[in-house]
DNA sequence: TTGTATGCGTTATCAT
DNA sequence: ATGATAACGCATACAA
């Protein structure tokens, strides 16, 4: 008579088929075993409505199948469309995704990646913002937007060339004067590049520009509306294109627009970063440089899984491209 | 790239520190262990940075800390918060969360739900589509928003008060014929009260209503605008209220009338439902019926790590509110 | 090919 | 209180 409670085993299995348990496990593993006794397992294994241990199996094979995702949260709408990918990925390859919020706590960020160690994940993809995080050069990881250190992969978009095609793409639809406005982080990460990039399109085609660097705690619903202030003069702007540092600014910065009766393209032309969507496919929120998404994705997803690699690329970028969104002059 | 040279045990512990195995155990389980042993256990810990194997542990202990959290996806707005508080939720208690995407398949769906069975989660909470979903009775399933069984509780909103204050608050606020749009779904699910909600608001406040009801693979950006435009007459619109059956549908909504050269609140009022936020926590879609949604995430996990279910309650609903977001004329 | 036995890292139950 | 040892469920090397 079985424990009440837990599930059969394959001792069980091995007792209702009349054979050993080592033909049981072969059964399981696709192993070849002889027809009669396949299909005596095989039945006993629906009749009993055996499922592996996974903990058993796992605590043998010594992995686990399962990739942890660190990320700060997943109700920003980029973060969202990463998690999601990623957790498409994964599934593709009969990997599980364990997801793990950081809320941009650097002692949450630092504690996950001891998971590795306690056997819980295989390896880690992590968006992290600690600039002080230690990750063990045999702990698998891969991180997104942030270069950690030469053993750790790093996959990023070409967020240079993506702020010079901004500032390419905007001169071609006849500004010449613009303004850059991002969230500037103080930690040293890719996305940095977009402003460096936006400035060495400026300066190609000697194009000024004015700046609004906010900081991470800053309000952008009270600084965009005052830099806005700043740089109207008789309900006209000083500048006729915008480049913003995420799709999120932008649409913040058309929300504050509105109230001073001005509006893109009309009055003023602007270009995001990310390609975020708010609901469906067409639903854009600007004109803007498009994240590969997806590919991101794919490539953390491939890196991570990557057994053996003996060189380890420290940076990958992936090219960005810039598309239409009703906020520039096509 | 997996780990090479393989983690230290509590064996290599209990040798390093000249102790038996069992000695080792009792320190890390914080049991009453002699002080010279237990100095000598945690020095020999921390010189070999020795972990538990979370998977040995899970094969005797029959649990894994971890659950299983079913959404078709973390792009849309409402999936992706209700994915953050349920992490948060399960993150508090120390708990693990195993994403999984569905993306609507049914076969996905149920494949997931036998995961419980391989002993690789302690139960799951679900937001499913499949309508045959079976779920066995001794499995640990909290579901949102369907209910699926007498055994299985069900947490949701109370989707139809929703629909009855939408329709009390837009008559409070002067409108006297209104329009209805929504998603519909075929599956029976507590959201399809808001209809039956807001059509009782309607008849208690004896005001009349369009609807537009609109199937899971139709277009909104096309029909939105077609029933619109079947509803206009020399540029103004034939009501003057519209209830939204999501928040999504009304950003659409807003969309599409100001294609029409017509704006919220001052040609008609909407409101909208689920209260999902853009960026900020100030930045509304429209005026709406918020869900709360970390109540609805703390309860779901409250329930799933119930130990004892003697008394599950087969459907429990949590009170929703108005709130202003700008569509209204407040 | 099939059966048997051992070990994975922990915890729990024994003696000591 | 501490040490030895037997499970837990599975995979596998080895014996038959």
């Amino acid at each position: 008579m079985r424990k009440k409670n837990s599930a059969p085993t394959m001792k069980d299995v091995a007792l209702e088929a009349g054979v050993a348990l080592g033909t049981v496990s072969r059964v399981i593993n696709g192993c070849s075993v002889g027809e009669p006794y396949r299909q005596k397992v095989e039945s006993a294994i629906k009749k009993l409505n055996y499922q592996v241990n996974s903990y058993a199996q796992g605590l043998k094979a010594e992995r686990t199948n399962t990739i942890a995702f660190l990320i700060p949260n997943t109700t920003n709408p980029y973060f969202a469309l990463l998690t999601h990918y990623i957790a498409v990925s994964l599934q593709r390859r009969s990997y599980r995704m364990l997801l793990c919020c950081t809320d941009f706590k650097r002692d949450l960020e630092q504690e996950y990646v001891s998971m590795v160690h306690r056997n819980q994940v295989d390896g880690i993809i992590g968006l992290t913002y600690n600039p002080d995080l230690v990750v063990d050069a045999n702990t698998p990881f891969v991180s997104i937007d942030r270069c950690l250190g030469p053993s750790i992969p790093c996959i990023s978009s070409d967020n240079f060339s993506g702020g010079q095609i901004a500032a390419e793409k905007l001169y071609s639809l006849g500004c010449r004067h613009l303004a850059f406005m991002r969230i500037s982080s103080s930690l040293t990460n890719e996305p940095n590049k977009r402003k460096a990039g936006f400035e060495n399109g400026c300066m190609i085609y000697g194009m000024t520009y004015e700046s609004l660097l906010l900081e991470d705690g800053d309000e952008l619903e009270k600084e965009i509306p005052r830099f806005l202030e700043e740089h109207i003069t008789d309900g006209k702007l000083a500048f006729d294109g915008i480049f913003c540092g995420t799709d999120t600014v932008a649409y913040i910065l058309l929300k504050a627009l509105s109230r001073f009766g001005l509006s893109a393209p009309e009055d003023v032309q602007i270009i995001g970063f990310d390609g975020i969507r708010y609901l469906s496919e067409y639903d854009h929120v600007c004109s803007t440089i498009v994240q590969p998404v997806e590919d991101i994705a794919e490539m953390c997803v491939e890196f991570i899984l990557q057994e053996s690699m003996s060189t380890k690329p420290p940076l990958i970028c992936l090219p960005v491209h810039y598309e239409a969104g009703g906020t520039t002059k096509e």
